[in-house]
DNA sequence: TATGAATGAGATTTCATTCAT
DNA sequence: AATGAATGAAATCTCATTCAT
């Protein structure tokens, strides 16, 4: 992991999340996180620009490794219907596995500055470019109403995943993640399916 | 408008909103909002316990409006459809008719402490609970699937709402919102539905 | 009491002597001590120049009394020595029995400006002539060392009577204060006595 | 001096003392000192938790070297006149010879929170101990009044040199103070000396 | 590379006092 | 005389960032 240098650079995003998912995102100081780093505060310096730019780095490390997971499970499968329900269960799955990185990537990290945000969504687009990809395929392959604008798809794909893991991580974590999966997808592919072209009269 | 007391109550909610808007929340110093409010500094404090309570009272009051009046405008539909439709419809275009509060609640409100997120949630509870009741009222008729489960539903609309909402205020409001209801309700309606109970035999 | 005019006047002192008894000088905002009086902000300033104004006022006042009832006591004793006992005794007594008040001049009225404090000596001067004047007496009766410089000697004593006081206070007035009159009289009287013009052999 | 660390500290101890000599307590901003030492307001903050903190170290640093500077000199003397001489004289004349230590010490000191008071009581415990171990070493050799209570007398010796001093320092330092140790000796020893066995006869 | 002491800008909130009623 | 809503100046402390070592 880390496309930048060194074991340092690691160390530093694995402290951010964890002091930030320990203490709210207003009260994790650049010192408390080299602290927990184990690196001087000068040092943090050296990797990284500057405080937002440990943030922006730390979303895009662990969503790169995200993308890139669910991208590969994709691969695996064959029907439309299978690639939504993997992206749903993977985004749902991996999320519940770290409950420090969901704190962080749900609650927390929006607290920042709207300039962190818009970068965020930056780094954001590469995942929801591969739920447009299987949006567009959905419908050439006449599984998804091509009616549908792909935008608000995706947008309504993204926004019931995101406020699902949301509320779980607004409600502490107290129920299972991942089993949500089902019913998402089931609720999901119902809204998405092409209307029937139903009585095909031979 | 304003439960509390007074003209200027109202009149530092309304500078809020306005200068949040135009300077984000990081930036909207109490001095700031106190001059857009035409009042001194000191007499935002015989109206909010600080800075914060702005904020929390700001979306009260915004909501409680809100709330109201899609409240109002539901009691008139008729068909289950139709209040999903009025719902969606009214979320749009009245975040639409105020582009400043549409900013504030969608990216501002979020900056905030975790605190106030949950204070947020709290007051957000009301129009859950109106979702909830049209998901419910729709199950009892026949209309939605019954096995869905209603708070999973309720977090789909509202997630799907919200994103298209977000992406439109990213996007700089830079195409109409409101007539995305239409589609986002099509959508909707297509995945809550009850099953089918289909080949009604003759 | 209250040379000046109205019962407002004395209840606005009375509500100042309780009011920092309570809270602490620093905590006595004007806004308290008129709310504890009964009377509006604006009212404490028909009757007093400014906050300080009340605290010199208080004190004033309270001493007034304080001084005149130890004169008038005085005038009853005979001996220097009794005068002097009347004195500590009353000192002590007086604040015993009012806590509150003690707790203001020992302690938070000390906490104030200088400015207030010089206007204090100023009020206390009634009370240090007094003590002068005992010993002046005391001198010119050959009772006292007409060596030891007047102005020592009083401070000396008041320092002696201020300082056993106000370790009764901090020490939360938990032991009885008059009854130190004695010794501390004992001791004063050897250090004042002017040396014994012993066994002169005829 | 200093036992924390660096010239900083000292620095800062000594910039505080002087501006709050200059300017009084309440108009001794943090910001003031800090320009005085010659460091950045934030420097302040890595050597004191608080403002309030200055004033304790302030007093707690200066206070220490005063009482070990006086138990060494106490050492020399043999009679337990002299060390009583000594206490008195040094007490005088340290502070003597630093006009802006007298003034913070016996009036802007007193100005701060009644907590600070108590931290300043607790460091003086000190001072107070080497008194009460002169009355008790006194009254062991028959030379001081076994009946008088020892608090008592800490408490007289203790009030009568700080009202001196006090007095000294309102009245501008504009008479010598030191000299004033003798006449305060005697008066002192008169008070404390246990009663002469007189008429010893023959 | 790494350190960590030093920097200094910046904002919330309090509260004595005023003055229109 | 009395009110009390409104005023607005003023100061502590935090923390991201730098730079000499």
């Amino acid at each position: 992991m880390g496309k930048k240098r060194g074991q340092k650079y690691d160390k530093i995003i694995d402290a951010a999340v964890k002091v930030i998912a320990e203490n709210g995102y207003h009260h994790s100081q650049v010192s408390k996180i080299a602290k927990e780093a184990g690196v001087a505060d000068g040092t943090i310096y050296l990797y990284f620009k500057n405080k937002e730019d440990i943030l922006i780095s730390l979303f895009e490390e662990k969503m790169g490794v995200f993308v890139d997971y669910i991208k590969g499970k994709i691969l695996d499968a064959t029907s439309i219907e299978d690639k939504l329900y993997i992206l749903i269960h993977m985004h749902l799955s991996q999320l519940e596995k770290d409950h420090d990185l969901a704190l962080v990537t749900q609650l927390e990290l929006r607290q920042s500055n709207i300039s962190i945000r818009f970068k965020v969504n930056e780094v954001l687009k590469g995942y929801l470019g591969l739920i447009d990809s299987i949006i567009e395929e959905g419908k050439q392959e006449g599984e998804f109403d091509p009616d549908i604008d792909t935008r608000m798809m995706r947008q309504v794909i993204f926004g019931s995943i995101d406020e699902v893991v949301t509320n779980w991580v607004m409600k502490d974590h107290r129920y299972d993640l991942a089993p949500l999966a089902e019913s998402l997808h089931k609720f999901l592919m119902k809204g998405l399916k092409a209307p029937q072209r139903m009585e095909e009269p031979r």
